[in-house]
RNA sequence: AGAUCCGUAGCUCAGCCUGGUUAGAGCACUACACUGAUAAUGUAGGGGUCAGCAGUUCAAAUCUGCUCGGGUCUACCA
């Protein structure tokens, strides 16, 4: 054990974790965090996984210190907490690389690099950055399982997905579909998302955008509109249109709906279409009007119009709600032999379209209010027209050209994805012979903001795809209610980011139509008959030999004997299965969603259900789990949905093994319980941080510069840690300075007196109520900042926790208790008052060590040992492997904390007056005056008396009662008490108290109860319905803070004066002690010349003077030519100051 | 476009849930003081349309609605 505190040169957090990083690693210190615990009750955390392709940043600093405060605080809790790391292994991100890399694209793939390579150079890229990250999290003080981390592209992780996946085939929740989805008909392929938000993929582009007219059907239903056109005076046939709008003419020959807004406006309109100038009747929705029809064309003269006259008269015949509208049915605007009826419901049996269909997502931004409506090419159109049944046409082939059957069209690019020399645009045809059957309203060139794909620049169209998905919106009602169990941080992310995403939810498209993935384990048929979903690679591998003994031959000679070894393409792809009848059945192609793979963590970490089906009882759900805000809808969603339908999955695996729990209360189909989303981490500017912005802020060096903990503690305490973050250096720089800096600063002070003291904490500890008061006080704040913190970190409030932390130890700790004690260190034996000033701040010390250790956890480990190796209390080798402190409310004293902070306003205030007169604190004063309105205050006052003279350098303190009669009070309503009481009234009643005068104050005081006349009538006033306090007292200067108000006798008497002088020569004298490099202990003899009339302080305060400075006596030596020249309040004089 | 978070001093943030005296800290700036914790510390000062508008209320930074600005996610539209 060592016999001295350590003590440092000068703060250097990143030397010291680097030591601190080498004990841990040498003593295993993270694993034995984790064994120690054997036993305890587990916290299960899991590690959302990093993609290991890109190098770390700054961002993911935050969401990892938060991950790993809660895990070092949970193991603080006597939990244990086992991290294991995990890698995220697939997707896009990692083939764009690869693909970088080797300078190919997508259709090199199978070309000039077979898809075995692709995926073998994807599989080596994936993890390349490993090391760095590794790195980065050991650097930090991430505390995870680096050395067991789950890998998703492992055949293990895999088998897992499959058996997840194969749960829900089984219960008819993996479907296959189309969906409609981004395509480049260039590329020939889809596109994700991610490709889509690619920069540069928008581009703005001048396309043939037409209104046109659909023509109104007469029936029953329309009757309404006839009628109303009827009402006017009609010659020659009636013929009505709606009016629709499209940017996309070559969608027209498969529109089957048109779709209004049911709250929306719609006029029914008379007037001349502008191509033909015939009379028609239109129908578009009001707000819209303006954008066909020339105010001053309003009720013209209809007789008088002549063709291609520039103002056409219009009236509005009649106007209805939309929902008016619905079922109403159209002639088909461009009837050829492809899109007939009998050809809808060849593909469709029962579909109905050319209806009018309602859909919320119309607006009146643009367009005429009813939306042209093809399901094959929106989503939204898809959708509506699902609902509403109306079939679906896809008159376009994957290469972007119209089919056979479309007359003039047919064969046609509706783009120019060839590069055709003599392209001509059929958008501007189909335009041209709308025009000419009067169909068209309006044609015009229009500038919108259109996707491109990204490698052929060519414009992406939406087109249907086949794609399988998951039912999610079959189990959204128990997502629903389990979120409600969820606790989210911030709560609002739950109810209303997520909670909306959940209400919203539509069903979940697995498909990809990639290389590098987990494969979707589903066989079929060619003629889609029979399906098989593979949930083991067991099951694959007797299909696989029951397929080569039916269908014979080389079928699956691969991989008889082995079975299969890699489940990635193309291996997969290479196994034919059987089905019942015979017939080869051959995998869908589809890779699955990433997403899948990340959410499906929790199962396949554990290679559940074909392994450690007890780890996983024990480690399901997480108790804790956090990410960036980005994930609500990734991680945390997919993470939800798949705990929620695989519920039962799990219920029956577990039974299998006995388990003898209640499962459903156990795991009720949750995959987390509580959730913290941490938001971004901006620039100093508020600026995203990208690497073409060049702010991006380099960890590695943020660390290496200013250390981990200093980071980690500005990044916890500068902002909630779902607020952004506003990163700035300066902000570390304070941090290290203002946190670190005083608790490195106290702590340094603690050493170097009790290393000259030889303070181990050997002796029995003082009972607290035998210390002073103000180890009594600093101790209950202790026990109060242990009772604040753990509750902070309880519900997940790191920063308040921090803030919290810091605030005792600077201002209470540093700036208070040692600041006011350093006397009872230095000064006086090695018995009781000082022993118990070491214990105090030595408690203090190692209190607040525990308490920061789970924020920072370098410096706290580094003082924790340093602290424990000379007393020796604890026998734990790290503050991460001991429990973490139990407030002890006996000590805590609310009164003495109160009173304390009195004391802490009265001491402040006196400063701020001897400021105002400009006496310094060295100057003794006589006396302050301090006004109680109750006795209480005084008790407070009295029992901190010595504090407030000691520290402001006055002799006593005179407490003045309202007797005396010349205080100036003050009276001022009790908003809160008297608000509920008077309502209307308060004001006047605030308006009179403020005009009292002392008088009626006195009178109130005196009676305790005031009758006041407010506007003819009397309130009834109480004293604890107003408050009362003292304002001045006259002809003193005073200053004053809430109820507190103090004044200060500035009277210097001759004997003040001369006490002043001595203590001011106490203070040269030290700092002569100082300059000569004297140690705290050496003795000295001073000899003093001419005094300069100081004499007399000096003698009569001898006593004094010696024993602050550790002289026997002071030799005075007339005429002295040599020695130091000091300066004690404008007197100078000669002194030498030697060593005993 | 929808959802959501944010907007308080030059900067970083408290306070808002639960309305009530003169809206607070730290940093930075200025001045002074302190000097056996000294690469530390104290005191004082200037600095605010609490984003804006409207409403509820005796009373709004705080509650409600709208608007503006910024961020993020999702969607992508004739």
């Amino acid at each position: 054990m060592a016999n001295r505190y350590k003590e440092f040169k000068h703060l250097n957090l990143p030397a010291i974790e680097k030591e601190v990083l080498d004990r841990w690693e040498r003593e295993e210190a993270f694993q034995k965090s984790v064994s120690l615990r054997e036993g305890a009750p587990s916290f299960v955390f899991y590690e959302g996984p990093p993609s290991a392709n890109g190098m770390p940043g700054i961002h993911h600093v935050i969401s990892r210190t938060l991950k790993d405060l809660v895990c070092r605080y949970k193991t603080a809790k006597g939990f244990q907490v086992e991290r294991k790391g995990g890698w995220d292994t697939h997707g896009l991100p990692v083939e764009l690389g690869v693909e970088k890399e080797l300078g190919i694209t997508k259709e090199d793939i199978g070309k000039t690099i077979s898809v075995a390579e692709y995926n073998q150079k994807c599989r080596e890229a994936v993890l390349r950055y490993k090391d760095k990250w590794d790195d980065l999290t050991t650097q930090m003080g991430y505390w995870v399982d680096l050395k067991n981390p789950y890998i998703t592209f492992t055949n293990e992780y895999i088998e897992s997905l499959w058996w997840c996946l194969k749960e829900l085939y089984k219960k008819g929740l993996l479907y296959k579909s189309v969906s409609i989805q981004p395509y480049s008909p260039a590329a020939g392929t889809g596109l994700s998302s991610h490709e889509l938000n690619q920069p540069g993929t928008y581009k703005m582009v001048k396309d043939t955008s037409a209104t046109v007219g659909f023509k109104v059907v007469q029936n029953e239903k329309s009757q309404f509109l006839f009628n109303a056109a009827n009402s006017e005076l009609q010659t020659g046939d009636l013929e009505l249109y709606f009016l629709a709008w499209t940017t996309t003419p070559w969608t027209l020959p498969s529109n089957l709906g048109l779709t209004a807004g049911p709250d929306i406006d719609y006029v029914l309109v008379k007037t001349f279409n502008p191509y033909t100038y015939q009379p028609q009747h239109v129908i578009l929705a009001k707000a819209l009007l303006h954008k066909y029809f020339k105010a001053e064309g309003e009720n013209a003269d209809f007789s008088s119009y002549a063709e291609g006259d520039k103002v056409i008269p219009y009236n509005i015949v009649s106007q209805f709600k939309g929902r008016q509208l619905e079922g109403v049915e159209y002639e088909q605007l461009l009837p050829y032999e492809a899109n007939s009826l009998e050809a809808i419901r060849a593909i469709t049996p029962d579909a109905q379209p050319f209806r009018v269909l309602m859909g919320d997502f119309v607006t009146t931004e643009d367009g005429t209010g009813m939306v042209h409506t093809a399901p094959a090419f929106g989503a939204d159109d898809y959708k509506v027209g699902k609902k509403y049944g109306i079939g679906i046409l896809t008159l376009v082939d994957r290469e972007g050209k119209f089919v056979d059957g479309l007359g003039e069209f047919s064969g046609r690019f509706i783009k120019d994805y060839k590069n055709q020399a003599d392209y001509q645009d059929v958008n501007v045809d189909i335009s041209v012979k709308l025009k000419r059957e009067g169909r068209a309203f309006k044609v015009e060139k229009y500038e919108h903001s259109y996707p491109h794909c990204w490698r052929t620049d060519k414009p992406v169209v939406y087109y249907p795809l086949d794609a399988w998905f998951i039912k999610t919106t079959a189990l959204k009602d128990r997502m629903v209610d389990l979120n409600k169990t969820i606790n989210w941080k911030p709560a609002a992310t739950g109810t209303g980011r997520f909670g909306q995403w959940l209400e919203n939810m539509v069903d979940w498209n697995l498909s990809r139509s990639r290389y590098w993935g987990t494969p979707l384990p589903v066989w079929r048929t060619e003629d889609g008959s029979e399906e098989k979903c593979i949930g083991s690679i067991a099951e694959l591998n007797e299909e696989i030999v029951k397929a080569n003994q039916v269908l014979g031959g080389d079928v699956n000679k691969a991989y008889l004997h082995d079975g299969i070894l890699d489940l990635h393409k193309p291996y997969v792809d290479e196994v034919v299965l059987v089905s019942s009848t015979g017939q080869p059945m051959r995998r869908e192609p589809d890779l699955i969603d990433v997403w899948f793979d990340s959410g499906a963590m929790p199962y396949a970490q554990a290679h559940f259900p074909f392994e450690n089906r007890e780890f996983f009882a024990k480690n399901y759900p997480a108790d804790f789990i956090c990410e960036g805000v980005d994930q609500t809808r990734g991680w945390f969603y997919t993470l939800h949905a798949l705990a929620a339908m695989l519920k039962e999955s799990v219920h029956e695996v577990l039974k299998e093994d006995a388990y003898l729990g209640d499962v459903d209360k156990e795991y009720p189909g949750l995959a987390y319980k509580t959730v913290v989303s941490n938001g971004l981490v901006l620039d100093k500017n508020g600026n995203k941080m990208s690497k073409r912005l060049g702010n991006v802020v380099d960890p590695f060096k943020t660390i290496a510069d200013f250390g981990a903990d200093a980071t980690r503690w500005y990044l916890i305490t500068n902002a909630s840690p779902w607020d952004n973050l506003k990163f700035d250096l300066e902000g570390i720089k304070e941090v290290q300075r203002k946190f670190f800096g005083t608790l490195y600063n106290t702590y340094q002070f603690f050493a170097l007196y009790a290393n000259v003291d030889g303070f181990a904490f050997k002796e029995a500890p003082i009972p607290v109520a035998q210390r002073p008061e103000i180890d009594q006080w600093i101790l209950s704040s202790l026990q109060t900042l242990v009772q604040k913190v753990t509750t902070a970190f309880d519900e997940y409030e790191p920063t308040q926790a921090g803030r919290l932390i810091e605030d005792f130890v600077d201002e209470q700790l540093s700036n208070w208790y040692v600041r006011l004690c350093r006397r009872r260190f230095w000064k006086g034996e090695y018995e009781g008052d000082k022993i118990a000033a070491y214990q105090t701040l030595y408690e203090c010390l190692e209190t607040v060590v525990r308490l920061m250790a789970p924020i920072s956890p370098f410096f706290a480990d580094e003082l924790f040992l340093n602290l424990n190796a000379v007393s020796g209390r604890f026998t734990e080798a790290s503050v991460h492997h001991v429990l973490f402190p139990v407030a002890d409310e006996s000590l805590i004293d609310t009164l003495l904390e109160e009173r304390m902070a009195l004391a802490q306003d009265a001491s402040s205030l006196v400063l701020s007056l001897r400021k105002k007169v400009n006496i310094k604190v060295r100057q003794p004063l006589q006396k302050i005056l301090v006004p109680v309105l109750n006795g209480s205050m005084e008790d407070q006052l009295r029992q901190v008396e010595n504090l407030i003279l000691a520290e402001v350098n006055v002799k006593e303190i005179e407490y003045l009662t309202d007797t005396e009669g010349f205080i100036k009070k003050k009276i001022r309503p009790n908003f809160g008490a008297l608000g509920k009481k008077l309502g209307p009234k308060m004001k006047a009643v605030s308006g009179a108290l403020a005009q009292f005068g002392q008088h009626e104050i006195a009178l109130f005081e005196k009676e305790g109860r005031y009758s006041l006349p407010v506007d003819g009538d009397f309130v009834e006033l109480v004293l604890s319905e107003v408050e009362i306090t003292s304002e001045d007292i006259p002809g003193w200067t005073v200053a004053s803070k809430g109820a507190l108000t103090v004044a200060l006798d500035i009277n210097i008497t001759p004997e003040l004066e001369q006490e002043g002088n001595a203590r001011e020569f106490v203070n040269r004298i030290q700092k002569v002690r100082k300059d000569s490099g004297f140690e705290l202990t050496d003795r000295i003899l001073v000899k003093i010349g001419d005094a300069d009339g100081l004499e007399s302080s000096l003698i009569r305060f001898e006593n004094y003077i010696c024993t602050e400075i550790l002289a026997d006596k002071l030799e005075f030596i007339p005429h002295l030519t040599d020695g130091t020249e000091i300066e004690v309040n404008d007197k100078t004089l000669k002194v030498i100051v030697s060593k005993i």
